[in-house]
DNA sequence: CAGTGGTCTAGACCACCGT
DNA sequence: CGGTGGTCTAGACCACTGG
């Protein structure tokens, strides 16, 4: 009765765990049969198994359990981040009279019941060609990074790297890796930078091996990039960087017709 | 000199093709070695070599070739979607009085110089939950889909299925599965559905099976979903899911602060 | 049709981690 | 400590495809 197509054993198998999965056979949190076991049960070899719980892996349904956990069906928790003006803008307002001194991130994930950390760090380098282009200066040019780690309830949920023309940030408080309570946005306002408008890049691929050991992903996870670019309407006065596990995370918008 | 973390054989092997390939030392289309090859060169497994190639080919940075064809480096192509309304409706004006009689997927890639062509099938089913929500009806409703696997110069290249509630779609030349040159949003307007905001929700994970083979890619691979409800002044007349291989897609929004 | 990648087996050793 | 997944080997057979 089921149509098989004459699969693989592999992809076979890792479409009924699929299925076991997705049907709440196997509820989230729960511990999967170790390879031996499936192995013995659907009589073919370890490496088969593997396979299969490989596949699984890639599409984020279960867990790489190292040493004697096991492998569990994964939690899927995913957060939302507004990236129009309307409806961030207006809860941002509220936002500011009750959280004190964290930035809206870190208020963002108060929202949803969460605790954000950061760390921060600053560097000044060479802008690399993309970013250059973007922010309307020759490539290799001095720019200011601030490079931010972004922990949710503890665990690293996504890199957020925001680049300066060095000429707005050095000897400003951008400099200074830590909390900007009132956040970036409004201090560059401050600082005669009233940005007016945003352009969001969107795109998704697999991490480079740089940022899947910052994000502690596998390799082969895929990652959603947004980079966003704020203008005064005189020029480009920064691009923002962040890079999501893909599953970890909605990017939503908002917009006029 | 090299900097070896003691990393597993694979990874070594995938980091070192991972390099060649970005220095263009094995530049875009060129055949890579064969598995054997990088065996005996490596004095490793076949198997190992294989689990290098597969982390390469989660990243997109190489084919998969059966047969005789043999592995290549992955010509990378990213097409641009706009999301926001300005631009892209400010260059739609044009795209109508140029290119007659296809609609604005259509022309967009013409101004990209490619050919697009879109396979069209239209269902009437009982609304899943997910759309159900969006569209705020109960869900099991029924509902009009429209689903379109969309061609760039003859090879997949994305799916776009639209929903509409049925007392909207039914009846209407929506249900006609082909072309609409001016356009779905024009030709409800007409019918007194005039959408005056969208909200997208942006998100990026593993196809499922099914959509992998309809999009002719490796499961694993990533792709990135949009989705786009429309609204009038009164409700949600459409929610249109976009699924796009990742490397395959920017998506661009221009936004006011 | 020869060579390629796709699939599969049956073993082995080890690092790691929960109990 | 004992069991788990992570890594690796050395084979084998087959489907497919380009020359």
């Amino acid at each position: 009765m089921t149509s098989e197509q004459e699969l693989p054993l592999y992809r076979d198998l890792a479409a009924e765990l699929r299925r076991a999965i997705t049907a709440g056979e196997l509820p989230p949190e729960s511990r999967l049969p170790t390879e031996a076991e499936l192995a013995e049960e659907h009589k073919v070899s370890r490496n088969t198994v593997r396979l299969a719980l490989a596949e699984l892996q890639a599409a984020g349904l279960i867990t790489t359990g190292r040493g004697r956990g096991g492998r569990r069906v994964q939690h899927r928790e995913v957060l939302e981040f507004h990236g129009s003006a309307s409806e961030s803008m207006a809860r941002a307002d509220e936002r500011l009279k009750v959280f004190d001194g964290v930035d809206a991130w870190v208020a963002d994930n108060r929202d949803q019941g969460h605790e954000g950390t950061q760390q921060i760090s600053v560097e000044i380098v060479e802008a690399p060609p993309g970013i250059a282009q973007l922010l309307e200066i020759p490539a290799g040019e001095r720019v200011v990074v601030r490079r931010r780690l972004r922990l949710v309830d503890g665990k690293p949920h996504n890199l957020n790297d925001t680049w300066y023309p060095a000429d707005i940030a050095e000897g400003s408080p951008i400099m200074h890796p830590a909390d900007v309570p009132q956040g970036t946005i409004a201090l560059m306002k401050d600082m005669g930078y009233v940005q007016v408008r945003y352009r969001d890049e969107i795109e998704g691929r697999a991490p480079d091996p740089g940022e899947a050991r910052r994000l502690r992903i596998p390799s082969g996870w895929p990652v959603i990039v947004q980079t966003r670019t704020g203008y005064t309407t005189e020029r480009p006065v920064k691009v923002t960087v962040t890079i999501w596990p893909a599953d970890r995370a909605r990017l939503i918008y908002e917009l006029p017709a």
